[in-house]
DNA sequence: CTATATTAGTTCGATATCGAACATTATGGA
DNA sequence: TCCATAATGTTCGATATCGAACTAATATAG
């Protein structure tokens, strides 16, 4: 208001604004439930691995992660020296990479996922999962939104 | 569900992935209206000390930031580097610093927010604005929550 | 079939961020 | 008053991430 800025702008800033202060605070949290040296981008592309199924392309992890290959490189030699993935060449493409999840990937997963909601457990009550409930459509609106025009 | 996951955790999950993702695609944005060498970060920073007024010391911008103390004295490095703050000793706490606005800083800010929001003119829609506006008192809710128990 | 363009992955240098340890200054209780 | 405790800011070493340039392999146009 007293800064001038118009009412849409706020209202724009200020949706990403929490967005913004959400994610870091969950990510914190995530953080905290994790072993030693494992980061939550670590976390996040096992899961998406056993989520959406394993043997793909580092290429394609990076596009579903929104992080740039090079970042992709690093993070998959990291979860290879501790064993959560294999990274073999592609037979079908000499260009390519195959990333396959281990069982220590699948047991650490499973381990951080109960570490992650035991933590939640004292913390989120049942009007916080209604509140995530009722906003989730949306989100996803907005999400698919941001991400088909970026 | 096929990877057994129960549904609880699936919905808190799913709501911080949607956040996180919708955080990275906004921050992406933001940097690319931002100019060389200016992160979102010390955006955030100088937006902050113009909505909430400046004369503050580091380690309140850090809280109110969420992040260490080490990271915003980096942080205000660049920014002061840039002319864009000033950052003098407290004459009343012998151990504190004051960070304050320039000239320089308010006209950054403002023509970042004017190149942002050019750039959202064409991306959203009244739709999404919509959504927003549905989805912001739950959001608050969810955030305060979170920044209260961590 | 060959030359060009595209794609996958890596390497390099730079920056943001963190945790831990540190020096300096305030504060509060004996 | 004086010492133990806490708070502020900094420094150090490590990691995550990025953009740009590079190599190797594939795909496409002529």
């Amino acid at each position: 208001m007293k800064d001038g800025t118009d009412s849409k702008t706020m209202e724009v800033f200020g949706f990403f604004n929490e967005v913004g202060i959400i994610n870091q605070l969950s990510s914190a949290i995530l953080a905290k439930c994790l072993p030693d040296g494992v980061h939550p981008s670590h976390f996040s592309i096992v899961n998406h691995l056993v989520r959406m199924g394993d043997g793909k392309a580092p290429v394609r992890i990076a596009a579903a992660m929104q992080v740039t290959k090079n970042t992709m490189t690093h993070s998959l030699k990291v979860l290879e020296d501790k064993g959560f993935i294999t990274v073999e060449p592609d037979p079908a493409d000499g260009r390519g990479k195959l990333v396959r999840l281990t069982d220590a990937g699948r047991t650490f997963r499973e381990t951080a996922i109960q570490s992650v909601m035991a933590r939640f457990e004292d913390m989120i009550e049942p009007a916080h999962r209604d509140a995530m409930k009722r906003v989730m459509s949306d989100l996803i609106l907005l999400r698919k939104h941001l991400d088909e025009n970026r």
